[in-house]
DNA sequence: CAGTCATATAGATGAATGTCAATATGTTAA
DNA sequence: TTAACATATTGACATTCATCTATATGACTG
C-alpha cells in the first residue's frame, strides 16, 4: 500500500556521495564546508544532497551563525533500521 | 572509497514496486506468474526488476521448469543489515 | 513436431535525478 | 554600511531509470 515513505527514505541513501556524507557524520557533527573540502563535488550539489537527507528524517541540521551543522538522526536511524527488519525480519 | 557495491543494494530497494515484491516474498518462495498477479506492471518489466533485485544477492532464483521461483536471500538480508549498522551505528 | 505457456531481451520513451554555473539570501566582520 | 563569507535557490543539461511494446528463448503438452 504505503511506500512512499519507505521508499523516499531508502532513495536519500541510494547514492554514493550521499553514502559518503553519512560515513562523514558517522564521527559526529560536521559543518557543510567541512563536508565540501572532502567530497569532490560543487557547493550546490552539496546542499541538494543535504537537503534529501534531511527531509528523509536520516540527518539533524542544526544552524550556527552563518554555517549549517548537519548530524545523523537517532531517530531516523531507528525508523530505517525497523523498516529494514520490516521487510527483512 | 567503494561505495558501489552499498549503492547497488540500496538502489535495489528504491522503488515502490521492488518494495512491494520484498514485501510478497516474505510470506515465501513465489514464482514470477504470482508476483505478475499482484502487481500492476507487465511481465517484461517484473523481469527488470527480479533482475535488479537478484543481481545485488537480496533475492535468490530457481528456475523449476518453466517457472522461476524468487525467494529473499538470507545472506543478502544479513549483508544489507550489516551496511546499515555500519552507517547507522 | 507444432502449439502454448512462462520468462527474458531489445529498443524506445518519458520522467526522475545528479550535476554545474549563476545568482540570491543571510550572517559576520571591518 | 560595505565587504566577505557560508549556504540556498534557480535553471539548464546529461544521464539514469521505470516503463511499455514487440520479439526471442526456452519448456511443457498434445
Amino acid at each position: 500500500m504505503g511506500y512512499r515513505e519507505d521508499v523516499k527514505m531508502v532513495k536519500a541513501l541510494a547514492d554514493e556521495n550521499r553514502l559518503e556524507i553519512l560515513q562523514l557524520l558517522k564521527s559526529g557533527e560536521k559543518c557543510a564546508c567541512v563536508l565540501l573540502d572532502e567530497l569532490n563535488i560543487t557547493q550546490p550539489t552539496l546542499s541538494h544532497h543535504m537537503k534529501l537527507l534531511c527531509d528523509c528524517g536520516l540527518v539533524n541540521y542544526r544552524k550556527d551563525g552563518k554555517w549549517m551543522r548537519y548530524s545523523i538522526s537517532k531517530e531516523g536511524s531507528e525508523k530505517l533500521k525497523e523498516m529494514i527488519n520490516h521487510y527483512f525480519m
